[in-house]
DNA sequence: GCAAGGACGTA
DNA sequence: GTACGTCCTTGCA
């Protein structure tokens, strides 16, 4: 028995760059493919039946691009464009060139053409058969028999080289340098720049041989990989060791493929010209069709080209009748070739739906009567979801008033309903509003049932803004979805503006604010604008926000982000909505006094500058700061930033300073209260707002890449804390009168969670008991006990743990604790061998950023790293240490979200009344009535301390410290 | 008026 | 060595 395989897919590829185009006479058609495969099978068939006929046959084609192997790396093949235009409409025909040539065309979901072959290949081999695998993809080299039971047959006609080409034992031998059945573990180490294999960087073909036939393959080697005496050949596969064993299972083919039509199915059958002709008249292959007359004995004018083939047929699958319909019908085939299954698919043609239809700015309309108004909202009930978008008077959620609101019901409508325009002329006059808009009162009476409607589904771009604008005009917006959200959970901060998201998503460039409203000094405010530039502004806001989500909700459900979305994203906007509109009282009287003194501070450290420096000059100028420390005063060891200025940063000056340089620390200790002034004791005050008398940060939920939140205008989440002066600062955020502040935050989270995540025991066992985490780490390290322990040892300890967290690097912690380079690597090598799960750790995570692209949070959240494989080195140190620290720094944002989501709840459960003012990463305060902060810091601790469950049960303890104070200095 | 770079505050 | 936001100066438009 003699099974031949053919690799329909492989033939195809091959065959469009190696075969000269060809299209079809009458219309056009490309169909050089398509020919070279006739060709092929004929030749085939023919010449082996002089050798050994095949009594068995059958075609293998790929199905779909998503394969087992997307499940392991997901970046698997990504280097492989997609397929050129002219191939598109190929691929079907092919399947019937075969069905015409009456042979078995196989092709099955979820598996590539390779994993078929091979296992039809060791199925055959297991009865005995012959086989022969008509491909000459190197991919399928590794099932090549030393007895010649299994070989490869490359059929793709070359200039000068003889029609069909043998691929044996010696063939496979030049090609990788070892025997067939060793081509995997080559390949795992050598890796596959076409289908994106990663192999191990910097070995290549010729080493991997080497390397293999020396130890005889590849988990031998990587066990004895400290053997290798070429040491940079040794760091590498020691680094990559993970890299090589995943790239492996890639490269290895599945030889059990669950096949629908057993080897007995694919028995030979006579070609039936009934079946051919048809077939041949409608492709137009004129020279084929009489050569097969010939062979069959029979007349092809018998038979009528097929009419679902031909050109000017009526079917998609075959011609089209124009040219002109070509790429009509190649969109149609390729959307039948849209990877993956139910939700993956229905996103893709939710995506492809929505983008069919183009923005019309027309079709906008400016609500202006109260029928309107009220049939809109009528719209809105019948539909059960509404996209909304509020226009105000300013940025800021606590201040902004109500210019106009816009809604969609569904993609392309947007419905703008000012109520708050101002008639031109100076703010003096006081104009009053324009013509033609309804009262805000009665607007906002008419869609409050709608917005606070349990069953409408709110969606917004940034709902959290439109929240908090409601909620001071007395409406409670519920339930939300948001888009930013969406893609945050989907894609990370990226793409964050409804702009960005309109361009990408939707490749649509939406007006601009700077375009509507002028810009700088200029820009008007929304009110200031007349209504019919404002309508077609906002009315696309709503559009826009309504197609991003019928994009993006359908992707969340076919890349698994579901649960990330609806427990992680959804639910924490209402909460942060809440905490931004209660703000924290900044006692303006504190702040004062302390920019008082650190002014006349810094304008004596000013004083003493010049006279330090000979000269007067501008302090806060680092370019001219570097000029005098080392072109005037000529001082030694400068260096250089990347732009060629002086660097003059803390750590510079401090190392001057030591050197009994004076002025150094003058500069040192000018910056740090200028700093202060600045960005705290000056700026501070001026976010107080008038209506509420408290500071309103705003967080961003979707700006980091880890998932913690940020803090802006003003950020609260740099208030100084590590120095005398800054803490201060500290004192001026106070309880309002009768209530007392409650600062509750996680200990040691991150390193916890790096026990856990690393499954580390003796790191697990130190916290399970209690212990100083860094004494005991200084303890194991340099053998020293920890009773009576010098303050330096464990300060060295602590550096490295966090180190560790940072993704540690030699140069990193030299600088660091200011040794040598060479004793930091010492430090971290003895951690290394102490502490062994830390290492595997990073390098499972160094090789997963590398394959798939991005690392995980213990929550499912995915990191997105788009540089993992630059060519850059120094970007691609950057990538691994950041991948090493983001699941880290990642899982403790999401435990503090999750504590977060439960806190209101949960409090009110108990009765306990604290408010929810302020995070801080890993740190949560609240407000509470004095008397209570005993009974509030108790839940408190609680809810934080059980965050993680029951999603996630972790093997670590986790312990949250609270205290209760006036200010915020006493009580952190 | 705006963007980039440097510096520095936090976890 | 990770992750941010803000202030200030500088250089260019």
């Amino acid at each position: 028995m003699h099974l031949l395989l053919v690799d329909g897919s492989g033939y195809i590829f091959r065959a469009f760059h190696a075969l000269p185009p060809l299209n079809r006479k009458s219309d056009g058609l490309p169909v050089g493919c398509v020919q070279g495969f006739c060709n092929m099978l004929f030749k085939l068939t023919q010449d082996m039946d002089i050798d050994e006929p095949p009594t068995h046959v059958a075609v293998i084609f790929d199905h779909s691009a998503k394969t087992f192997r997307d499940e392991i790396y997901s970046d698997y093949k990504a280097h492989r464009p997609s397929a050129p235009e002219e191939l598109v409409p190929q691929f079907p025909l092919t399947r019937h060139a075969t069905r015409a040539f009456s042979i078995a065309s196989i092709e099955m979901e979820g598996w590539e053409a390779d994993d078929i072959m091979a296992t039809y290949a060791c199925q055959a081999k297991s009865r005995g058969w012959k086989v022969t695998i008509a491909s000459s993809d190197k991919d399928l080299m590794q099932l090549v028999e030393m007895d010649g039971s299994i070989r490869l047959l490359d059929t793709i006609p070359r200039p000068g080289q003889p029609p069909l080409r043998w691929i044996g034992p010696d063939e496979v031998f030049t090609k990788f340098g070892v025997t067939p059945d060793k081509v995997i573990d080559v390949q795992a180490l050598c890796g596959d720049s076409v289908d994106n294999v990663p192999g191990v960087p910097g070995i290549g073909v010729k080493t991997a041989a080497e390397l293999i036939n020396q130890y005889g393959d590849l988990e031998t080697l990587l066990a004895r990989a400290e053997e290798i005496k070429q040491p940079a050949r040794r760091q590498k596969l020691v680094d990559n060791a993970e890299l090589a064993r995943i790239s492996k299972q890639l490269v290895t083919l599945e030889q059990a493929v669950p096949l629908e039509i057993d080897l007995d199915g694919l028995a030979r059958q006579p070609m039936a010209p009934s079946a051919l002709f048809p077939f041949l008249k409608a492709m137009e292959f004129a020279t084929i069709t009489k050569r097969l007359a010939g062979l069959l004995d029979a007349n092809p004018d018998d038979f009528e080209p097929d009419p679902d083939l031909k050109a000017g047929g009526n079917k998609d699958m075959g011609a089209p009748k124009k040219s002109a319909d070509l790429s009509v019908a190649k969109a149609k085939l390729a959307a039948n070739v849209v990877p993956g299954t139910g939700p993956a698919r229905f996103a893709a043609s939710e995506h492809a739906r929505v983008k069919a239809v183009p923005i019309d700015y027309d079709a906008y309309r400016t609500v202006t009567t109260a029928e309107d108004l009220s049939a809109i909202v009528s719209r809105i009930y019948a539909r059960g979801h509404v996209a909304i978008d509020t226009e105000t008077t300013g940025l800021d959620p606590q201040q902004a008033d109500i210019v106009g609101i816009c809604l969609s019901t569904e993609i392309g409508e947007g419905f703008y309903i000012p109520v708050g325009h101002a008639k031109a002329g100076d703010l003096l006059a006081g104009g009053g509003l324009l013509e033609g808009q309804l009262p805000i009162r009665d607007v906002l009476d008419a869609l409050k049932p709608v917005l606070e409607d349990p069953s409408i589904l709110k969606i917004g771009q940034n709902s959290k803004y439109d929240m908090e604008v409601f909620e001071r005009y007395g409406i409670a917006m519920a339930p939300i979805d948001d888009t930013m959200l969406m893609s945050y959970a989907l894609d990370g901060p990226q793409y964050n503006g409804l702009d960005v998201l309109a361009k990408h998503w939707l490749d649509h460039k939406t007006i601009t604010f700077g375009e509507l409203a002028g810009t700088g000094k200029g820009q008007k405010t929304f009110d200031q604008l007349e209504i019919a530039p404002a309508a077609r502004y906002a009315a696309e806001d709503a559009d826009v926000t309504m197609r991003l989500w019928h994009v993006l909700k359908p992707r969340l459900a076919a890349e698994n982000a579901t649960a990330l979305y609806e427990t992680l994203e959804r639910p924490l906007a209402p909460v942060l909505a809440r905490m931004e509109a209660r703000g924290i009282t900044v006692d303006r009287q504190i702040l004062n006094r302390l920019s008082g003194d650190f002014a006349q501070r810094a304008a004596a450290l000013e004083a003493e500058a010049y006279e330090l420096a000979g000269q007067s000059f501008n302090l806060g100028s680092p370019k001219q700061l570097g000029e005098i420390l080392f072109d005037k005063m000529g001082l030694e060891g400068g260096t250089k930033t990347k732009t060629g200025a002086w660097s003059t940063g803390a750590d510079v000056l401090e190392d001057l300073a030591l050197k009994g340089v004076p002025l150094a620390r003058t500069i040192v200790d000018w910056r740090q209260l200028t700093k202060l002034m600045g960005t705290y004791t000056d700026a501070l005050p001026t976010y107080i707002n008038p209506r509420t008398g408290r500071v309103h940060t705003s967080y961003s939920q979707a700006s980091v890449l880890t998932g913690r939140l940020s803090s802006n205008e003003p950020n609260l989440q740099n208030i100084p804390v590590r120095t005398g002066d800054g803490r201060k600062i500290r004192t001026a955020f106070v309880a309002a009168p009768g209530k007392i502040l409650i600062s509750a935050d996680y200990s040691q989270i991150e390193l916890r969670l790096l026990a856990h995540i690393a499954d580390i025991g003796a790191l697990k066992d130190a916290f399970e008991e209690g212990l100083d985490i860094h004494a005991m780490t200084a303890s194991e390290m340099f053998n020293v006990p920890v009773k009576d322990m010098p303050s330096e040892v464990r300060r060295r300890a602590k550096a490295i743990n966090f180190g560790i967290i940072y993704g540690i690097s030699a140069f990193g912690l030299s600088n660091q604790l200011g040794i040598a380079r060479g004793e930091a690597g010492d430090y971290i090598k003895t951690y290394f061998e102490r502490f062994p799960g830390i290492k595997d750790y990073m390098d499972a995570q160094r090789a997963r950023v590398k394959i798939d692209g991005h690392v995980t949070t213990i929550f499912g959240r995915k990191i997105q790293f788009p540089n993992a494989n630059s060519g850059n080195p120094s970007e691609r140190s950057f990538v691994e240490r950041a991948s090493i620290n983001a699941p880290i720094q990642g899982s403790a944002a999401d435990i503090i979200r999750r504590a977060m989501i439960r806190m209101e709840p949960e409090l009110k459960r108990l009765g306990v009344e604290a408010d929810m003012l302020l995070q801080v990463h890993d740190e949560l305060i609240f407000e509470a009535p004095e008397g209570t902060e005993e009974t509030a810091m108790s839940a408190i601790k609680t809810v934080m301390e059980g965050a993680s469950e029951p999603a996630v049960r972790l093997t670590v303890p986790i312990q949250v410290d609270a205290h209760a104070a006036k200010n915020w200095d006493e009580a952190h």
